[in-house]
DNA sequence: CTCCAGGAGATAT
DNA sequence: ATATCTCCTGGA
C-alpha cells in the first residue's frame, strides 16, 4: 500500500483533487477581541435576514462572500472565527470593512435608548456582537425586490437561481450577482421561469430604468436619508419598507428603520402601539430610538424572530 | 382544498 | 388618509 502510494505520486504527483481540497482555506482566524459576536449573534448577523450572501454548511459554520471573494465563519469554543480563499487579498481589511469591527460600533451602541428602554436592553444583552453589514447597494436592491411576501430561505433561493444562471462561478458553488446591466436584458418571463412570480416586472424595469439613468444609483449613497429614500422609492416594486432596507443594509443608513411584520409585532406588543399607523409607528421609531434608529431595529428584529423575550 | 408569507400598486371610499 | 384587492409561488 505504502509503496503503491509512493510509486503513484513519483509518476503523477499528488491527485489533482487533493491537492485543490488542501490548498483551498487559508487557516481560521479569530474575530478582532472588543467586537465580539456570541454564539447567537453570529449567525443572525449572516444569515437574519439582512444579507443573502451566506448559507449554513453546518452547525455554527457558515459560508458566503465578501465582494467577489469566499468565506466561511463559525462560532466555535466560544469565538467567533473567519477564514478565506488563499489567494484573497488583504482579507482582515475586507472582514474588518464588512462587518464594521472598529471603535464606532460600540459607541453606536451606546447611543440606543438602552438604559431606558429594558426590551432594547434586553435584546442587545441577548444578541451581543449583531451588527448591521456592509453590503453592496446594487445587489441589497436586487434581493429585496424579491423579498416582496416571501420568506427568507425563498428569497434566497429565488435570488441565487438568478445568480447561477447570469452571474459568475466564484467557486465552491457560489456565484457573483449579474449586476443591474446585464439584468436589463433579461426579458420578465425569462425572470418568472425561475419563479420570481409578479417581482420579475419589478426587476425587469427596475433594471431599465438603472440602466437609463447612468450613476443614478451610485448617487444614493451620498444623498441625505429622507432624499435617498424618496428617490429609490420611484423604482417599480420598491415602497417605503424595501426603500429602507435598501438604505439600512446596502447604503449602512443606520437611520433607516424598515417596518415589517415582526417590528410590527414587536412594536405592538411590547410597545403598546397597537392600532398606530405606519407613518406613526416610523415617527415613534425615529423620536424614541434616535438617529440610529436601524441599529436598533435589528436587535427588536432578531430578538422578536428568535422568540429570546419571553424566557 | 384554503390561507398567508419580512409588500407594492391600483382603485375606491 | 384608510381599506381592500390583486399579483406569483410555495409551504402549512
Amino acid at each position: 500500500m505504502e509503496a503503491r502510494c509512493l510509486l503513484r505520486r513519483v509518476l503523477f504527483g499528488p491527485t489533482r483533487n487533493k491537492l485543490k481540497k488542501e490548498s483551498f482555506w487559508d487557516s481560521w482566524c479569530p474575530f478582532k477581541s472588543g467586537n465580539h459576536f456570541n454564539d447567537l449573534s453570529l449567525g443572525e448577523t449572516l444569515v437574519g435576514g439582512q444579507s443573502f450572501d451566506w448559507h449554513t454548511v453546518g452547525s455554527l459554520h457558515w459560508r458566503g462572500k465578501i465582494g467577489r471573494n469566499i468565506f466561511e465563519c463559525r462560532w466555535r469554543e466560544g469565538r467567533a472565527e473567519w477564514r478565506c480563499d488563499q489567494k484573497t487579498v488583504r482579507p482582515k481589511e475586507l472582514i474588518e470593512e464588512y462587518f464594521c469591527l472598529g471603535e464606532a460600533y460600540e459607541s453606536s451602541l451606546d447611543q440606543l435608548p438602552w438604559r431606558s428602554d429594558p426590551v432594547l436592553r434586553r435584546s442587545i444583552d441577548k444578541l451581543k456582537g449583531l451588527r448591521i453589514l456592509r453590503q453592496p447597494m446594487d445587489q441589497t436592491l436586487f434581493f429585496f425586490i424579491l423579498s416582496s411576501a416571501k420568506s427568507i430561505p425563498q428569497i434566497q433561493s429565488v435570488g441565487e437561481a438568478v445568480f447561477q444562471r447570469f452571474g459568475e462561478d466564484l467557486g465552491e458553488g457560489i456565484y457573483s450577482f449579474p449586476g443591474w446591466d446585464r439584468l436589463s436584458e433579461i426579458p420578465e418571463a425569462d425572470l418568472r421561469l425561475i419563479k420570481l412570480g409578479y417581482r420579475a416586472k419589478y426587476v425587469f424595469q427596475t433594471a431599465q430604468f438603472i440602466k437609463s439613468r447612468s450613476g443614478w444609483l451610485e448617487s444614493i449613497p451620498h444623498r441625505k436619508y429622507t432624499d435617498a429614500k424618496k428617490e429609490l422609492m420611484k423604482l417599480p416594486g420598491v415602497g417605503g419598507k424595501i426603500a429602507d432596507c435598501v438604505l439600512l443594509f446596502g447604503g449602512h443608513f443606520l437611520e433607516a428603520f424598515p417596518i415589517d411584520t415582526w417590528i410590527e409585532k414587536s412594536l405592538d406588543n411590547r410597545y403598546l402601539l397597537h392600532g398606530w399607523s405606519t407613518t406613526q409607528k416610523t415617527h415613534f421609531a425615529r423620536i424614541h430610538f434616535g438617529k440610529l434608529a436601524g441599529l436598533a431595529q435589528q436587535f427588536l428584529f432578531s430578538a422578536e424572530r428568535l422568540g429570546i423575550l419571553d424566557e
